[in-house]
DNA sequence: ATACAGTTTAACCAAATGGTTAACAAAACT
DNA sequence: AGTTTTGTTAACCATTTGGTTAAACTGTAT
């Protein structure tokens, strides 16, 4: 009863080749022979090691999707006062994007796709994302007088998006501003500190 | 020679049943028959009027990315000062994602999957969008020391950023934060005013 | 009425695609 | 050794899907 003995990972490189061809051309354009070539192997042993291409899709959306709500709840119910929680919330989620740049636009797609069953399935029915405390705080550095009035979700909008937007808009940004690779990888390492810095000024007093 | 009499608008039919279907699906996924039934009509008329999927598509596509583009470079040249026309982008383009919610994800949708092929439809070889105006307009004002030094670039960014982001995580923030669609609605018609106002204290000395 | 062009449909076709099977190879076990 | 279990493949199958075709229908001009 011992576990599959030598293997030189069969099951690791179908997923690693299914996410490559996933997360590029989604669950509808994917295709199994795709994924079996890139793989460097039989289109059947897709079949053996997963039932099916749904049951292949999940198997790599469900890790993939793990890494784009990483330590968020940590982040959002810690302890941390409202600006560095901002710092590390940003700073947390580009380093992880800047390593997987499709992984926003693979995921954001999935949610599109079916919203329900989708949140269902990262976080079980109650393990939901709780923004509750963050808001909170927000309140309170507000009645403390200590920031201006704004309406907690709009700042929470403003932060997620300006986190994350950018890579979902890569191809348009480099494009338009003529940027290369190199250089959206420098601004992105810039946006970790500027984000915050930009949300700071906006809402000190 | 006159043109085709009649006509219930079998080709607008068409046309509406495609953008539906497309903008939901998407390329990949959507399927001619289900195009065929939206339209309440035979599979062959859809060919016999827009010769093939790729065709239709991109009509489909075209015209949608026209709206998301829509007005972008006349306010981006426009002589109007930096914090208006700050106020003058956000405004118009939450107007238009209003009204068309699925197009951001739609359009970034095809310029993930083939960006260099999509920009050029869109705009054709030199009718660029040309940001250089407002960069411009921002560096003067950072001279003039009205506003706190900034890169542009990221101020770029993020005005864009908070101002698409939330229709295309639209599923998530409705999820998560659990909002209706009235609310939603009247969420985005807020930032309406929140961003430029957000932007503007962060960057005002 | 008849002819005729444009329009619409049902039936059909070939290729693509997800999935299965039977035979074969390689370990693992006795 | 031989036998059983696990892993891998080529060939195959059924369905889906984009696309075609030939016939039928519609209106208009002759």
């Amino acid at each position: 009863m011992v576990k599959k003995a030598k293997d030189t990972g069969t099951e690791e490189k179908i997923l690693a080749a299914a996410r490559k061809v996933f997360t590029t051309k989604g669950m509808a354009g994917a295709r199994m022979q795709d994924i079996a070539d890139e793989a460097g192997m039989n289109k059947a042993l897709l079949h053996y090691y997963f039932r099916d291409k749904d049951k292949l899709f999940e198997t790599v959306f469900l890790a993939e999707a793990q890494k784009f709500f990483p330590t968020i709840n940590a982040i959002f119910a810690s302890e941390q006062p409202l600006f560095e929680k901002i710092e590390t919330f940003v700073s947390e989620y580009i380093d992880e994007m800047v390593e997987n740049p499709y992984l926003p636009w693979f995921v954001l797609n999935e949610i599109n796709r079916d919203p329900d069953q989708f949140m269902y399935k990262i976080w079980g029915k109650d393990n939901l994302p709780k923004p509750g405390k963050l808001l909170e705080q927000i309140e309170t550095e507000i009645k403390a007088g200590r920031i201006r009035p704004i309406s907690p979700v709009h700042l929470l909008m403003n932060m997620i998006s300006m986190t994350i937007f950018p890579f979902v808009g890569k191809p348009m940004f480099v494009r338009n501003l003529r940027l290369s690779d190199k250089q959206f990888r420098e601004i992105m390492e810039q946006r970790k500190k500027e984000i915050p810095s930009f949300i700071i000024n906006a809402i000190r007093k």
